[in-house]
DNA sequence: TGAATGGTTTGACGTTGGTCAAACCATAGA
DNA sequence: TCTATGGTTTGACCAACGTCAAACCATTCA
């Protein structure tokens, strides 16, 4: 009760790499996270929440590892749930303009 | 003579995948390349010539392979050379805003 | 306390990817 | 014409990756 949650591991902001943020999003699965995280905070990691269903949870979890192991989201552990979000300003402050870039070019 | 070359194949404009060229631009090698073609058209393949006299010339072919066909550079054959530069517009066009913001992150 | 639930971790499997070396191709130059 | 040269292609090798399944862990709730 009361308790927010603990912070996944992530990288402090001075320490997220292009490159890995890059490769990252060269992924059609993570590409198309990025753009559900966009739209607000996830609390479900469930691949049907997601928006992928053809997807096996475990994949899920990696996928979601990787995204916030490359400084692109962060994850609060409150209970048996998680709650993702968009590293914005963050990512704003290394790479200034790029994320608005890489949402305005995202298909659909 | 008077020859221009031949322009090797590429993408249409509108063939080129945003996930493709993130996915070619998440790898160190090919991150510097982008560098180094912003900086103006390139007439040579050679590992050296381009500041990565530690790997293979065929390695140096195969990633410039993976840019062409990403759509991120467009290359012309003359005779033994190669002419490669950024495809600026097309890029600014597709996805506006990105390679320079992109640019101006680049490390170094 | 016991069962169900949301996520993570581990292991396995097939695919993709980066690299080198050698063969190859076409052009330039003697 | 012969040789050197700039780049490409092919094959091999090993590492990295995406995926699933099963085991696992912690929390929730009856």
């Amino acid at each position: 009760m009361g308790d927010e949650g603990e912070w996944l591991p992530q990288p402090e902001i001075e320490d997220i790499e292009l490159v890995k943020v890059l490769h990252a999003l060269g992924d059609p699965v993570r590409l198309w996270l990025l753009k559900v995280y966009a739209g607000g905070e996830a609390f479900s990691c469930a691949p049907d929440a997601l928006g992928i269903g053809h997807l096996h949870k475990s994949t899920v979890s990696h996928h979601m590892r990787i995204m916030r192991e490359a400084g692109i989201t962060s994850t609060r552990a409150v209970g048996r749930n998680r709650y993702v979000q968009l590293r914005r300003d963050d990512l704003d402050a290394r790479f200034p303009g790029l994320l608005d870039a890489l949402l305005e070019s995202l298909p659909y």
